[in-house]
DNA sequence: GTCGGGTTAAGGAGAAGTGTTTAAGTTTTA
DNA sequence: TAAAACTTAAACACTTCTCCTTAACCCGAC
């Protein structure tokens, strides 16, 4: 049962770093190079941020499979499927169709390709109109 | 940029328990052994566990270093210890004697073996009196 | 007792993460 | 502009995680 995400270099480096010291002060008192002690930093947010993603995740668990957005798809049409899709499972999305692009692109940017879909996106809804994507 | 903590199939597995299936039920519809679906779920749930913990942590940054507790150590003295580093920083810790052991307990079960200390732990405090062992 | 649901242990292959170094960049600030 | 602070990339050794299988075990209900 290992606590949580981020080691003790980790945890070290973000205290150091909350009390205002440099990179280059933090790597002189633990030991290392300040490259190393960026690294160490960023891959120590880089957790965090997926910590509270993690716990996203788990407020939309109760989201059932939507539909999927396959490869090539035009992102224009995209909010389209999806409010058919909704609204022949009786659920309001709450969103609208620019709302839902905005929501898509900040939530897997990497999938997209300026107005394509580049890689298949899977959509989850929920009772509430809460979209999800994966 | 990797999304989240969980692995696709362990949001899979997630997703299906939440909607009322058995291991057994979903380890047919994902193509595999129902123990295999138990240690999936298992790890994913570990993995939200961990997750939780570390957001928990990051509340907790701007605890400053307090004291080391060292093994061996009689876990109803530790408590003094404490208010006495604590009263030296003039802050007032919001515990008392039965509250630190309880929140010591929680933190950091393995550390401890009955009244003991097995390893050493270290104590931080913030300006609200919260503390935080690691 | 048997069956269904769940858990555990051991082991293995492959993937991903960590801490490091070195060396080259970029940004901020005095 | 020069110095200080920070970021990035590539590479390497190591460790941990993930998924998987097989085979066994626990427990509550019928």
């Amino acid at each position: 049962m290992k606590e949580g995400l981020l080691t003790d270099r980790q945890k070290e480096v973000l205290r150091h770093r909350r009390q205002g010291l440099t990179q280059q002060q933090i790597a002189d008192i633990i030991g290392t190079s300040k490259a190393n002690v960026c690294t160490i930093e960023k891959s120590a947010i880089e957790n965090v941020r997926r910590a509270r993603e993690t716990l996203q995740f788990m407020y939309t668990l109760d989201a059932r499979f939507l539909c999927e957005i396959s490869s090539g798809a035009d992102l224009l049409v995209v909010p389209d499927q999806i409010f058919r899709e909704a609204s022949a499972r009786g659920v309001k999305v709450r969103y609208d169709t620019i709302g839902l692009i905005n929501r898509l692109r900040e939530s897997l940017p990497e999938h997209l390709q300026a107005r394509f879909v580049k890689d298949e996106i899977q959509v989850y809804l929920n009772d509430d109109g809460e979209v999800y994507f994966e």
